[in-house]
DNA sequence: GGCCCTCTTTAGGGCCTT
């Protein structure tokens, strides 16, 4: 008899233990320093006595009581709740019913430049960040002809539950096995849930791990022009936005300023694997699934940051929102 | 598709993601 592929489970998460972000970003960096060419990752995603918090007071873990058993899905909290109350959006029901679709992009995208510029002023707001690793695998390139077929992230603080992971039902046929392993088979079941049941539960699990009043960087290896126009179609036909919180780094041009500035020397490229071969990072897992190329990055992500000298602060500079890449779009077609 | 580089910008090739 098979399993259900579903790989996640939320439960009630304990209160957390008080570190500074300082302490976790100098904890994150050590491991660079110190793993040579043994993976540390257990650090990162310790035990609630590790790595854990950043926050200048205390407090707990928002509880998901969120569950998905096979098809069954059933939820705490409104999706719509969601989306407001995850940045503290003060605007009335009379203003979103008055401005179109362009000006609500345009007011996140102005609001999360200003969240960067905030930040560049006042360094004690980068404690307010959750950092998720994240990688998708897909039915193919295109976005608007292939879908998600697998999604994980890890929520570098660590703690319980810092894991997610879900395959995706996308209802085609899978053609790109090959390149992951994951078969029609094997997400084309009723017991893998769709992307509109899955974003809801995504939020909600987000929801548990940001700051209050806090917000959440993204981080994935060509972000900008796969994973998140990707994700950003997904929500897009589910008819779900992203949440104005939520920013993302792309690690592949921080990898491009290493090599500019003369400190990463590569000739096979930028791509994540040869990162691990140059980093001297042991293979482990399937490449090209979700979660063995999320630990992977996470592990890129401390030494380039570590060799680039990039605290929180400087990192959040180089984020983007997914209403950035709507705007550009709409220049480069105009 | 987006970004970067160059034998460039009035362009095109290559890389990166699955």
């Amino acid at each position: 008899m098979r399993t259900a592929p579903m790989c996640f489970s939320i439960f009630r998460v304990p209160r957390c233990r008080i570190h500074t972000l300082t302490n976790f970003w100098e904890s994150f960096h050590s491991l660079g320093r110190d793993y040579g060419n043994t993976l540390q990752f257990r650090m990162l995603s310790s035990k609630s006595s590790g790595i854990e918090g950043g926050y200048s007071k205390r407090w707990t873990r928002r509880p998901i009581t969120t569950k998905s058993e096979g098809n069954k899905t059933t939820q705490s909290s409104k999706p719509s709740q969601i989306y407001d109350e995850s940045f503290n959006l003060k605007i009335s029901a009379s203003n979103t019913v008055n401005v179109n679709k362009t000006e609500i992009n345009e007011i996140q995208r102005t609001q999360c430049f200003d969240i960067r510029q905030k930040i560049a002023e006042d360094k004690e707001l980068a404690k307010l960040v959750t950092l998720i690793v994240f990688d998708i695998e897909t039915t193919g390139f295109s976005r608007e002809l292939e879908r998600i077929i697998e999604i994980a992230l890890l929520d570098l603080h660590g703690g319980k539950n810092s894991m997610f992971q879900t395959l995706v039902n996308p209802d085609k046929y899978v053609p790109n096995a090959h390149v992951h392993g994951i078969s029609t088979d094997m997400v084309c079941r009723p017991d893998v849930p769709r992307m509109e049941e899955l974003i809801p539960i995504l939020k909600q699990y987000i929801k548990s791990r940001e700051k209050p009043g806090g917000f959440v960087v993204f981080v994935a290896h060509n972000a900008r022009s796969f994973d998140v126009p990707f994700l950003a179609k997904e929500f897009s036909r589910c008819c779900e936005k992203i949440p104005p919180n939520w920013l993302f780094l792309d690690t592949l041009p921080l990898a491009r300023e290493m090599v500019k500035s003369g400190g990463l020397k590569l000739t096979s490229g930028l791509s994540l694997q040869a990162l691990r071969e140059y980093y001297g990072i042991p293979s482990t897992g399937s490449a090209h699934r979700a979660m063995s190329d999320v630990k992977l990055l996470s592990l890129i992500l401390q030494r380039l940051t570590f060799d680039l000298k990039l605290p929180i602060s400087g990192l959040v500079q180089k984020t983007f929102a997914a209403s950035d890449l709507n705007t550009s779009k709409k220049k480069s077609s105009s």
